[in-house]
DNA sequence: ATTCACAAGTGGTCAGACCACTAACCTGTT
DNA sequence: AACAGGTTAGTGGTCTGACCACTTGTGAAT
């Protein structure tokens, strides 16, 4: 008979302010927000409820803070899910088991994506990378070169989401086992298997294979998947 | 249980501090936080400071705040990323087909884990909905069981991230297109199909063949996708 | 023209106050 | 004894005003 009266918490009602004036257009990344005390007279409310909602948003990864210049809309998001899916990881008690098989979903897909998408000019950027890879010889520089191959194929998707959600996956599966990638290349005999495995992804990539692409990338997750389950206790830090 | 601050933001301290409860097992779902005033006192900071703690926690789904009660613990958090996504889709400018690619690839990944990891009494449980989905005329109950169908092979992949991933995926989707679980099987032509790829579906399951599933399910990704497309103007509310 | 100290503005933190809400107790009636 | 009512203590929600730490720009001294 009666419907409930909406009185949001103050820090929502900004929250949605902000997200109406991101799709307006009003708000971009890198843009400064008002600072604390303008905003808190502007809207009314007092500064810790300004700030409660600056946190929040901090939180989430859609601000950042810089003391004595000013609060901004990030730059980039690709991190914004990584704080949330860390937590989530904690207090599911998964395993790390579950984040490979999601990495392994949004790699598969990505690549099938990429292969979909990909120019000439894409195709020699990652081939330049797959060139680096064989050629360098330190194991932290490789790892490094194959980060971000699988980023540069990422991107190559055209999908902003699975991008970043495959960003934070893998940011969160490094945090769990450090050096992860140093640790995987540096073995004589995986060593050129990997870069074999590259070798076929970029070739399906190139011929815009989707479903190539995938298996290629498919195989290549389960050398991963194999170094992972075996190590003894795969929730140590 | 909660120690003493030194120094860099404190929120981030305390995050962690509830990080480490949690891993260490101190903290469970639904378990009560210190009342703000002595959680405060506890800590040596302020209220003020707590409360943007919380409100951190609260954004990420981390943590329910109810007035007069307290703060606690989140019983729940299938949507702590529906946010952040919600968020990073607003950011990038996505566009819906960026989603139904995630979702596609989680979809798949999960009925694939879901064959694997099949049983008789789940394939039963599944079993019971495609009956239920097929006898039922209501196209809003049929809506309601079509969703059931897809969490139950979320939940049987064993694979909590994927499963609660793909909950926020799906949340995105259908807060971005209101109704479109009852738009797309309200149509009499494709009604039947939609029962017929359960069914397929349900019949890899239940042979435990992972790359059936997931092709079966990726065939019933191309249904929706078609109707996702089809739309004039996809970014409407 | 360069350097450097200072002032203004910012986020980070603190203290204490009041309001709105919840739950539990307490009390008087039946 | 059972119930309905009010009381009260404790909680989160919000506000005010203050101080600290940091960044930046400015203007004076060199």
């Amino acid at each position: 008979m009666f419907t409930e009266i909406p009185q949001k918490k103050i820090y929502l009602q900004i929250l949605e302010q902000i997200k109406e004036n991101i799709i307006q257009g009003n708000l971009e990344s890198g843009d400064r927000l008002p600072s604390e005390r303008h905003w808190a007279e502007q809207l009314g409310v007092s500064r810790a409820t300004i700030r409660e909602a600056v946190r929040a948003l901090e939180m989430i990864g859609l601000v950042k803070c810089r003391q004595g210049e000013g609060n901004f809309i990030a730059e980039n998001y690709e991190d914004t899910l990584t704080q949330p899916l860390t937590i989530m990881f904690w207090l599911s008690k998964s395993k790390i088991r579950e984040i490979q098989e999601l990495r392994r979903a949004l790699e598969t897909e990505s690549a099938k994506l990429a292969a979909k998408h990909m120019t000439k000019e894409t195709y020699i950027h990652l081939e330049k990378i797959c060139d680096a890879i064989e050629t360098e010889t330190d194991e932290a520089i490789r790892a490094k070169l194959d980060k971000q191959f699988h980023y540069e194929i990422a991107l190559a998707s055209e999908n902003t989401l699975i991008k970043n959600v495959l960003a934070s996956s893998s940011t969160l599966v490094e945090s769990l086992i450090e050096g992860i990638r140093v640790a995987i290349l540096d073995d004589s005999k995986r060593g050129p298997i990997i870069d074999s495995q590259h070798r076929k992804i970029l070739i399906a990539l190139k011929n815009k294979k989707p479903l190539e692409a995938a298996i290629a990338m498919s195989h290549h997750m389960d050398l991963i998947d194999n170094y992972v389950s075996a190590l003894e206790d795969p929730q140590k830090k």
